[in-house]
DNA sequence: TATGAATGAGAATTCATTCAT
DNA sequence: CATGAATGAATTCTCATTCAT
């Protein structure tokens, strides 16, 4: 029987979207169980199959989804500006915005990689490896105009990456830092990291007008 | 029946051991079989249970051996000298030789603490802080001393364990790069992060002698 | 929201019919899913109920439906002569040709039996059993009249219509023997079965002229 | 925890065997449900799985061991004569005899080639052509021999299977017909269906000391 | 007439775990 | 020290069926 008498198949899929990702951050994939789901969004747990074939493709949908936004969302608020500088701060802000508010998306993506068959984990490193191409991008041409200082800027792509998304992992919004000094602070440490003195030097303020 | 004439307790549970930790680095905790596990170390699931008392105990002491053995091997190779600048840099060494050599252990203690019980999980994490403590007062006594410009040490300690430990995730010991390589490159951006110019002002030298 | 504009029951009925006879065939009742069916017609699962209250009376009235088809046919087509040497010729006729045109009906009937309700199996067998009734009433006109030789004209009513009903798994119509021929040697074979020789002695005009 | 003392595998397994062939042959492969059979045995559903990876394996291991005993079964008891009279006569005692005692066995042989997958399938029915091969190599050499007469040995092997086969849609051992009694008036109805007369020419002895 | 969202029961299968031997 | 038979609970997934629209 039909119990919800107004439901509606998109904000049903949405709703199991968001909780799919809620619950797949707190347990982790495997230990997620469809019943736990179902539950969340007040379902049965054969009801979830009309929104994905299975458990496997629903971690891959969600994960390609998220990675397809964050490139599409940097390509919308990037700076126009080719300075590596500029750039570099515009990316360490939109990085950690996107990384602290899509922080669940994000553990995820970054977690269940292991969960996927061959295939699918292939499409999403894929994408994965477009993003960070975005950052080595940065770094290389800063190295090139002499902006920054790096013996390789691919391994230092994967430092400042790993340093950056590593915020997700500690930073609570509602703790004793903001959002904003964080950002100030980890744009000063990548700046020095990449050889680029002195701090401060690039303003903040386009990725704030623009950010998601 | 025992199946082995000489089988030997202490080689069988060292066994299990190395076979464990592989095996969850492989495929998580959570999707690992002591099937699987058993049937790598040539025994039935059942014999398991002589070596540890459920899957989840095995986790945790597995994950506390590990984060133990960190915290004792820093202590026994850490230099003598005060001087933050060249623990900095044996601290680099140290990590990145002990991240990449016992790689499979190292990813499994960050990534399983979702699998503990709540107070495993306190036991793990307080270990684990008391490792971050270590670099945190470097970078702390750094600022104090001048060495290092940083707003937030505590913060920058985040920074600069972030950037080391992502090397596990990327680093490939048959690689084009090769781990002295990797490491002076890694403590020539640490160094550049933490504001403590010029470069390879530190001898890379006594972390070679005295390394795990 | 009706999807076809002038849809029309009665020709989704018969469609409905015709699938299922078709996909009951191919996979058997149990493993043939109404999902399965409703597609083949272009239907959603659910609106298959408008036109049969339950998956299990589907299968009873397509079952009682072929065996009522083939009892009336049988009467409409039976010669009038009373000879049974001639009768029998015909009913080798009428079985083969009706259970080669209508095949996947005849298997369905034959096989899924075991997935009917007590009280519908009943009323199913009832019917099959007139029809063996006519092959038995034949045969024991033949052996009163001597023109057959048979010790127990049931049970080689048995023997004759398992003989004929055979046909249907591995008869090919596009195959090496035509049909004309396949009822030949049949009829040859059943003849000798019931000791009436000698062989060719029964027209097999009269059954061409008006079988189904 | 193991809830009986001295279970036995092979005992278990054995019983597995005869319920499986039990319960297939009354309610059909895809409508008998694994919860059933363990609770047959004396099992938890999930126990079953110590002695047959899947039931779909179940299912096909069950059909090749029955056909396999049938052709090795025949290769024991066959007579040593070439003659086919006689070799047709001691098939169809073969025949009748193991098809009435193992008439479970023969029911899912014969009706559950459809939840096959091809590939097994494919095993199946080339086992159970070798059988059937046995009948039209009879048939064959009485042709030539003159013993019988009939224009397709193939066809009539057919047939003559088809009709000794039905035999165990109606037998009842506790009926009113004996099975001396079955098989003599069977042999008769085969033999006059080969077109070999007079009857009762081929002694029914030798099948009877043997067989299965 | 048909859809589409949902149910609830039950399917096969897996797995950590137990314990007599 | 180790096996092998078994458990029992849970898992993913499927399916007939319902009914508001």
């Amino acid at each position: 029987m039909p119990r919800t008498a107004g439901s509606d198949g998109a904000r049903t899929h949405e709703a199991i979207r968001q909780a799919a990702i809620a619950l797949i951050a707190e347990r982790g994939f495997e230990a997620m169980t469809l019943r736990e789901l179902a539950g969340r969004v007040g379902l049965q747990p054969g009801s979830l199959y009309r929104y994905f074939p299975s458990k496997n493709r629903m971690l891959v949908e969600l994960m390609l989804e998220h990675l397809q936004f964050l490139l599409d969302e940097w390509q919308r608020v990037q700076p126009e500006t080719a300075d590596p500088r500029e750039r570099l701060c515009a990316f360490v802000d939109f990085h950690i915005r996107s990384h602290t508010l899509r922080r669940q998306e994000v553990f995820v993506a970054n977690m269940e990689l292991r969960s996927l068959a061959p295939a699918d984990r292939r499409r999403v490193v894929a994408l994965r490896r477009r993003y960070e191409d975005v950052l080595a991008g940065i770094l290389g041409a800063g190295v090139e105009s002499g902006a920054f200082h790096l013996p390789d800027p691919r391994i230092a792509s994967f430092a400042v990456l790993a340093m950056l998304t590593g915020v997700g992992t500690w930073f609570n919004d509602a703790g004793r830092i903001g959002k904003r000094d964080l950002i100030d602070q980890y744009t000063q440490l990548v700046l020095q990291c990449v050889g680029s003195a002195p701090v401060n030097a690039c303003a903040p303020a386009p990725s704030q007008r623009r950010s998601p």
